[in-house]
RNA sequence: GGAGCAGUAGCUCAGUUGGUUAGAGUAUCGGCCUGUCACGCCGAGGGUCACGGGUUCGAGUCCCGUCUGCUCCGCCA
C-alpha cells in the first residue's frame, strides 16, 4: 500500500519514486500549484502539485483537511530558497503523480492546530484529538516507557502473570466497583483495585519474580491525577529484604530516564523516613524541587499568651509551624489570598511576620501578632527559620493534621507563584511508616498503607501493645512532588496476619471470610517476599510534562467518570437486568 | 457531599451601566492566484447567548434552580 512514512523522507531519497500514504494536514491552492502535507504517525511532508498532470492536479483541488489519501510521487530536493528548516523533512518534496482518495473526510470540528480547545471536544473527538502530534509523542512515550520497564524486568528474570479482573470486593481501602454475576443471583464480583493479594498469591506459588502492567480500578471521586481505571505496573518479589527491591526499583528508574529523557538521576535516592517529611514539609510526597521547609516552633510557643499558639502548642495532637520565604514582598491583598487558600484544608487563619530588618530585633518587624510574643519565642523562631531581612514568615497552628496540609499546600502554592520550582527531577524514598493510623470517625485503628504491610517488629506482643508506635516495612517512591510507587515487606507468618487484622478490629469470622484464602496459603509454605507497584499514569505524565494524566491515557474519563466518546456509562436495557437478577430502586433514574 | 472557575458562530474568545440589527479571529463555502508552508486577496453563509424559571417596558447582561466541563476539599494510596 505505501513505500515510506511521510515523516522520514530526506535527501537520500531524492529522485527516488514513493508511495505515502496519510492525512492531509493542510492544503495551500496556489491556483496554478497546489501543496499538500501529508501526515502519518511519523510526520509531515510537502507533495507539490502542478497542472500539466490533469488529474491528479483535479484530483488535489477537491481534497480537503483530514481527507485521507495515498500519494504516488517523486522525491527531489526543493528549488533553492523554498526549503523549510521547521519541518523534518523540509529539504525535499515529493512531486504528486497519482492520488487515491482513500476517504472522504467532513470538516473536523476542531482545528488540529487550534492550541487551546476545550477538553470536553477534545473528549468527545479523541480520534481526532489524537492525531495531534502533541498526543501522538504521549502514547509513542508511554509505549517506549513501557517497553524499556518490560525489558529491565525480563532482564531482572521476572514473570509478566496476568491475574483475575473479575474478582473478590475487599474490606478496607477504596470503594469497589461491583459487576453482578448473572450465574450467582445477589452475588458480585468486584473489579480489582491493585492485584495485591494475587500477587502475593503468586509468591507462596514460588514464582519468586512476578510483574505485571496491570489495570486497577476504584470507585472514588476523580482528580487530575486519579482516574477510576488506571495502570500499575505491580511487583513481587521472594526472598528479599527493603533494601533489594529498593535499589533494584532506583536502577530500573535510572535506567529509564536515562533511555528516555537522557536525564541522569542520583544514585542512591535519597531516603526520608514519613516523620521528617511530615515535620519538614507536611506530606509524604514531599517536592524537593521547592526550597522552602517547615520549621517546627510548637516548643517555642507553649508559654506565649496567644491562645490560638499556646493551645496547639500544648496539645499533643497539635502543632505549631513557620513557613519562612525569603525575599518575599506582597501586599495585604496577597496575605489575604493566601489566608483563604489555607482556609481549603480547615486552618482558621494564616498569621505571619515581616521581617523588615534582621539586626534591628523585634523593631525590626512587623506583624498582628507580634505584641504576644515575648522576645525569647522570636528570637528562637529568626534563628530557627534562619530568616533574614525581606523574610516574611508564616504560621500554622491547629491540629497537626491541619498545619501540615494548610502549610505544606501553601508552600507548593508559594514556589509556584514565586516560580522558585526548579527544573530537574527530584526523586527519593519515604520510608518508617506508621503501621496503623486511628480513625477518629471509627473509633479504630486502620492501616496506613494495606493490612499485609509488615511491621518493622518480629513480635506480635510488641505490635499489640501499642500498635500506635509500630511502624512498618513499607516504602514509597516520590518524584517531584507526586507518589509515583509504593510498597512493603509483607506479613509472610500466618500469627502476625491474624495479629494485625485483630488491631484492625477485623473479627477472626470476618477475616477468614474475606482472607481465609490468604491466611490458608500462608500455611502452606510462604516465602518472606515484598514488592511495588508503580502509578503508571502518574509516571507518564511526568516524563512528558503533562499535567493530568488524561493526557496520557487513550480514551480517559471526564471527573463525573463518563466517557464522553461512548456515552458511558449508559442505561442497561431490562432484559440485562433481569438476568442480572437486579431491580432498580427508581424505574426512571434519567 | 462541599468550594471555586467556566458555558455566546464548527473552534478560540470579546460583548461596557440592562437598551436599536449580538461582534472579532479562525474554520467552512464561492471566486481569483504557479513556490507556499498559519499562503495571499475579494466575497458569502453561519447564533435555542447551556437548559428552565423569575424580575423588568426591555435580559447574553440581574436573581433562583438545573445540567455539563475543569481545579480543589472531603473521599482515594
Amino acid at each position: 500500500m505505501r513505500s515510506h512514512s511521510c515523516g522520514l523522507l530526506n535527501e537520500s531519497l531524492i529522485n527516488e519514486p514513493v508511495i505515502l500514504c496519510g492525512w492531509v494536514n493542510r492544503r495551500r491552492d496556489h491556483g496554478g500549484v497546489i501543496f499538500i502535507d501529508l501526515r502519518d504517525r511519523s510526520g509531515l511532508v510537502q507533495v507539490v502539485f502542478n497542472p500539466e498532470l490533469a488529474d491528479a492536479f483535479a484530483l488535489a483541488e477537491q481534497v480537503r483537511n483530514e481527507y485521507v489519501l495515498r500519494i504516488t510521487g517523486t522525491v527531489r530536493r526543493r528549488p533553492e530558497g523554498t526549503e523549510n528548516p521547521e519541518l523534518a523533512t523540509g529539504q525535499v518534496e515529493v512531486v504528486g503523480q497519482y492520488i487515491d482518495i482513500l476517504n472522504a473526510a467532513e470538516t473536523p470540528p476542531f482545528q488540529l492546530d487550534e492550541a487551546h480547545v476545550g477538553e470536553d471536544i477534545r473528549l468527545r473527538y479523541r480520534y481526532i484529538d489524537l492525531r495531534r502530534p502533541e498526543m501522538q509523542a504521549r502514547l509513542q512515550l508511554r509505549a517506549n516507557i513501557t517497553r524499556l520497564l518490560r525489558q529491565f524486568l525480563d532482564e531482572q528474570g521476572f514473570l509478566e502473570i496476568e491475574t483475575p479482573m473479575l474478582t473478590k470486593a475487599t474490606p478496607e481501602g477504596a470503594r469497589d466497583y461491583l459487576v453482578p454475576s448473572r450465574t450467582h443471583p445477589g452475588q458480585f464480583f468486584a473489579l480489582p483495585q491493585s492485584p495485591q493479594l494475587f500477587k502475593q498469591l503468586l509468591m507462596m506459588s514460588g514464582m519468586e519474580r512476578y510483574y505485571q502492567i496491570v489495570r486497577c480500578f476504584r470507585d472514588e471521586d476523580l482528580r487530575a491525577d486519579r482516574q477510576p481505571e488506571f495502570t500499575q505496573l505491580d511487583i513481587e518479589m521472594s526472598f528479599i529484604d527493603e533494601s533489594i527491591i529498593k535499589n533494584m526499583m532506583e536502577s530500573m528508574m535510572r535506567q529509564l530516564f536515562k533511555e528516555v529523557k537522557g536525564e541522569q538521576l542520583p544514585e542512591p535516592f535519597p531516603s526520608m523516613s514519613y516523620e521528617d517529611a511530615m515535620l519538614r514539609y507536611g506530606t509524604d510526597k514531599p517536592d524537593l524541587r521547592v526550597p522552602l521547609v517547615l520549621t517546627e516552633v510548637s516548643d517555642l510557643m507553649a508559654e506565649v499568651k496567644f491562645k490560638v499558639f499556646a493551645k496547639p502548642a500544648n496539645d499533643p495532637e497539635g502543632r505549631v509551624a513557620a513557613l519562612c520565604v525569603p525575599r518575599l514582598k506582597i501586599s495585604r491583598k496577597q496575605i489575604d489570598d493566601y489566608t483563604d487558600f489555607v482556609a481549603i484544608y480547615g486552618a482558621k487563619g494564616l498569621a505571619y511576620i515581616k521581617v523588615n530588618d534582621i539586626t534591628a530585633g523585634r523593631n525590626g518587624l512587623q506583624s498582628p501578632i507580634l505584641k504576644f510574643l515575648p522576645d525569647k519565642a522570636i528570637e528562637g523562631l529568626l534563628e530557627r527559620t534562619k530568616a533574614d531581612s525581606g523574610s516574611l514568615i508564616f504560621f500554622g497552628a491547629d491540629k497537626a493534621k491541619i498545619v501540615n496540609e494548610a502549610l505544606g499546600a501553601l508552600r507548593l502554592k508559594i514556589a509556584e507563584d514565586l516560580k522558585l520550582i526548579q527544573k530537574n527531577w527530584k526523586p527519593l524514598w519515604i520510608v518508617d511508616y506508621p503501621m496503623f493510623e486511628w480513625d477518629e470517625t471509627e473509633k479504630r485503628w486502620v492501616s496506613l498503607h494495606h493490612p499485609f504491610t509488615a511491621p518493622n517488629v518480629q513480635d506480635i506482643e510488641t505490635l499489640e501493645a501499642n500498635p500506635g508506635a509500630c511502624l512498618s516495612r513499607a516504602y514509597d517512591m516520590v518524584l517531584n512532588g507526586e507518589e509515583i510507587g509504593g510498597g512493603s515487606i509483607r506479613i509472610h507468618r500466618p500469627e502476625m496476619q491474624s495479629a494485625v487484622f485483630r488491631v484492625l478490629g477485623i473479627g477472626e469470622q470476618e477475616a477468614s471470610e474475606k482472607f481465609g484464602f490468604l491466611l490458608d496459603a500462608l500455611k502452606y509454605g510462604c516465602p518472606p517476599h515484598g514488592g511495588i507497584a508503580f502509578g503508571l499514569d502518574r509516571l507518564v505524565m511526568l516524563m512528558c510534562g503533562a499535567s493530568s494524566i488524561r493526557d496520557v491515557i487513550a480514551f480517559p474519563k471526564t471527573q463525573t467518570a463518563s466517557c464522553l466518546l461512548t456515552s458511558a456509562p449508559s442505561p442497561a436495557s431490562p432484559a440485562q437486568l433481569r438476568e442480572l437478577h437486579i431491580r432498580l430502586r427508581s424505574n426512571n433514574p434519567h
